[in-house]
RNA sequence: GGCUCGUUGGUCAAGGGGUCAAGACGCCGCCCUCUCACGGCGGAAUCACGGGUUCGAUUCCCGUACGAGCUGCCA
């Protein structure tokens, strides 16, 4: 060999580059919900592409029929509509190189196609051993003395049995019908090396490779062989997966030599984990799509954040649409260590979202939250600018507010504020002289009110807090209040806030 | 067990032989202020460990530890 491998193999990848426009796709499975590492995924693949003016693809991998779950396709197609993620191709938007589900493809007999010219070529064999003769296979690998999950793991090495039928016992095993799989054939030797332009150039014995299956007995594709096919078929130039799919690659390099295709440019995406730095689970509660919009989140944040997962913008910015993304997204800095996924930086990136968002937009997202908790009628805009800076998920609004529907019974003490010097006597005086001032006044707006209360500190000479503090915790009876007393006891009308008062004023004279 | 990958503050991260080792979240303090927020200012906190290579390693190499992924007729 003149050149070592992956050299040659870079040259070609090179050209590709340069020569034919940048294809990524993005292949779920519809297996359930969107998990936030495949929603990465997605979004990676989409900048990559859109950052060269490419194309994105979208593919279903729905070569698994018992995991099949109704509904998840509309759940993918939702949430690439809802995160801006719009593919250029996909099921329902044919760009030549349909179909676009691997069922209707397998139905065209495309894989088994491909997987039978392997088998003329000796890269594939038939294999017919009964799931029996598979268990005989495996063994139990021990584990280290102290206990580990990997203690009595156990795994099946085949044993590459079938590669050795003749073509006679083939031919009959065929004809009898005997169930099959199509397994491709690694040899025992040599090395397997790729290149992955995050991770680098990777080499792995053959040995070590299993003789995975490409043609299960249903006549279904194995994600592995489909994927290979397709990508090619597809003309997909950057491949964009996570970080476990990394040791199987060499596999994928093995089929594409055995094809004599050439092979994409590898983009291998660190994971994402939990707070404990394990894979992202279902119980972890901010796993998928779905989930973190049920926890108040928008897709505009939740995009942003998971984009900065494993990248970070030359110039440092944080804060950014997804236009911004793919104009400054360069796949070659992507981080190759996992990340957690900090749901406390989330929440304080979806709130920078809702603090610049426009009032309008903002008021209309909020409401059915708003909702929830007010039945009365009060004025709910200015409830909703109220609420806008203080919140970081929509879920913050239900304590923030809940206020205003009904008064919390609360203890008087609240009416201590030792740096706003006051307690229930000072606020006893100052609520008592208050109220008829308040039962006098008939226009409450805000302006009116603050000039009521204002007035009155400046005759009394006290501080503001001193006059403000004992309003504002009698009409809320709350710590903390979205506004002040003067949004407080507008937003409450003339009858609520007096009865309030006449409330604290009862509390504070036993 | 084997193979592969990873390791910069609590978290996300920049940097990549000579830096006071950026920035962000969070935390703490101060300012603003009728509360809480917002906003402004400041602070504490990091190169996993051990060996090399080098005049000099966070950066390069090798080990160790720890973590993760794969080891399915799942993807």
């Amino acid at each position: 060999m003149l050149f070592p491998n992956y050299l040659y193999r870079i040259d070609i990848m090179k050209g590709r580059e340069n020569m034919s426009k940048v294809r990524t796709r993005f292949a779920p499975s519809p297996t359930g919900k969107m998990h936030v590492g495949n929603l990465r995924t997605a979004l990676y693949a989409y900048l990559i592409a859109k950052h060269e003016g490419g194309d994105f693809v979208l593919r279903i991998e729905d070569t698994d029929q018992e995991r099949y779950v109704d509904g998840a396709l509309d759940i993918i197609y939702n949430t690439m509509k809802g995160t801006g993620l719009l593919h250029d191709e996909g099921p329902e938007k044919d760009g030549g190189y349909g179909p676009y589900v691997q069922s209707e493809r397998q139905a065209q007999g495309i894989y088994l196609e491909y997987a039978k010219q392997l088998v003329e070529k000796g890269e594939a064999y038939y294999c017919f051993c009964s799931k029996d003769r598979l268990e005989s296979l495996r063994t139990t690998v021990k584990g280290p003395e102290a206990d580990g999950d990997d203690n009595g793991k156990e795994i099946i090495k085949y044993d590459k049995h079938c590669l050795h039928l003749s073509k006679e016992e083939i031919e009959k095993n065929l004809a009898e019908k005997v169930p099959y799989v199509i397994r491709q054939n690694i040899p025992l030797d040599g090395k397997t090396t790729f290149d992955d332009v995050i991770f680098g150039e990777i080499s792995v014995d053959n040995e070590e490779l299993d003789d995975m299956i490409l043609i299960k007995s249903d006549g279904y594709p194995t994600y592995n062989f489909a994927n290979v096919v397709d990508d090619h078929l597809m003309e997909i130039s950057h491949v964009v997966r996570g970080n476990e799919y990394l040791s199987s690659t060499p596999k994928y390099t093995r089929l594409y030599q055995a094809f004599g295709w050439d092979e994409p440019v590898y983009v291998h995406l660190p994971l994402i984990t939990n707070e404990e730095h394990k894979k992202l689970s279902k119980r972890s509660g901010h796993s998928s799509f779905e989930d973190l919009l049920d926890q108040g989140f928008i897709s505009e944040a939740i995009v942003n954040f998971v984009a900065l997962l494993g990248w970070s913008a030359p110039n440092n910015k944080e804060i950014m649409s997804l236009d911004e993304l793919v104009e400054v997204f360069d796949y070659r800095h992507v981080n190759k260590s996992p990340a957690v996924f900090d749901m406390v930086k989330l929440r304080w990136m979806n709130g920078e979202y809702l603090k610049n968002m426009e009032e309008e937009k903002f008021f209309n997202l909020a409401l059915p939250y708003i909702k929830e908790v007010i039945s009365k009628d009060l004025d709910i805009k200015r409830i909703a600018e109220l609420v806008k800076t203080r919140i970081e998920t929509f879920l913050d609004i239900k304590d923030k507010i809940d206020f205003f529907e009904e008064l919390p019974d609360y203890d008087i003490q609240m009416f201590t504020h030792k740096k706003m010097k006051t307690n229930s006597e000072n606020s006893l005086l100052v609520l008592n002289d208050l109220l008829p001032r308040f039962e006098a006044l008939d226009d409450y707006s805000e302006a009116a009110i603050e000039e009521t209360i204002i007035s009155y500190i400046k005759e009394k000479e006290i501080k503001n807090g001193q006059g403000l503090w004992p309003v504002r915790t009698a009409v809320s009876g709350k710590q903390s209040t979205p506004g002040g007393a003067y949004e407080i006891m507008s937003i409450l009308g003339k009858e609520e806030s007096l009865r309030r008062i006449r409330i604290a004023i009862e509390k504070l004279s036993f």
